[in-house]
DNA sequence: TATTGTTATACTCTATAACTATA
DNA sequence: TATAGTTATAGAGTATAACAATA
């Protein structure tokens, strides 16, 4: 009682619980994704680090490639992706973003700023970006541990 | 291109960057517990809200109430958790810390926190209370979307 | 009739290994 | 021999519904 450590841990409680919620109100908003959140996340990647091999990729989302097979075949077989051969290593696909794949991937980028905006009402504005960097440099920061 | 809205919504990317990141370097810590990461949530949820329904702790955690089930049944056989008959209603079963499972907790607390502080070693110490702060007002804050 | 907790079932997701083709 | 990608299999996790006891 005399000891005010509660909220020490606190940090890893706070971040799944803020996970759990956006999570709770942007499902829906991907839904209509091939692969759900899954899916989207492999759109905003492909876009993000540009045309890679699905390794690269799958490292880049912090998926197993396995995994990512079956994703990109879904996404392709809705004309969001493309498999391109790559000329210098016939082993690697390069996977890339079509012309309708980046207009869903800007339109659900759209709604899911309403959902943080949403989320991150409670702050106000220099507060919400004030966490955005501080969040930003902890999930870019190199990895001090072995 | 002239649009620098990139990051925009990198809050939810960035938000999923550091939860596995976390999570990688945690599992290991709870993996000894019976639930391994959602036993040690029960745990501290339980210690949270005190001796409450298993419902009542399912809500608190976002958890399934069959998943729970299953979790304190794994919990009490390992001795750190108790189901006690609620005299008011015997329906409900009281979940509550044993003295062991409030030791666990408590160690795995500070294993926990020796990696939060591991993560956010990029961050200046009131960079770091700041985030701490922000990310649980976030998580704290009342519910405004239906 | 509604609620707490348990059990059973099926579905999804994930991890592992084996396979093909290229290097 | 090693790597990129695919496929197949099994395991873990999750959701749903049905059930028993109590309110």
């Amino acid at each position: 009682m005399s000891t005010p450590q509660e909220t020490d841990t606190d940090f890893g409680w706070a971040l799944f619980a803020v996970v759990r919620r956006y999570r709770h109100r942007t499902d829906e908003l991907v839904a209509d994704l091939p692969g759900g959140p899954r899916g989207y996340q492999v759109l905003l990647g492909s876009q993000q680090i540009g045309p890679k091999s699905q390794l690269a990729l799958a490292h880049y989302l912090g998926l197993d490639r396995t995994v990512l097979t079956y994703l990109i075949d879904d996404l392709a077989a809705a004309g969001l992706v493309e498999r391109r051969p790559d000329p210098a290593d016939r082993r690697v696909r390069r996977v890339e973003l079509t012309a309708r794949g980046s207009t869903v991937l800007a339109e659900t980028r759209r709604r899911l700023r309403g959902v943080e905006d949403d989320l991150l009402a409670p702050l106000t504005p220099a507060q919400r970006e004030s966490l955005r960097t501080l969040l930003h440099l902890v999930a870019t920061s190199e990895d001090t541990a072995g």
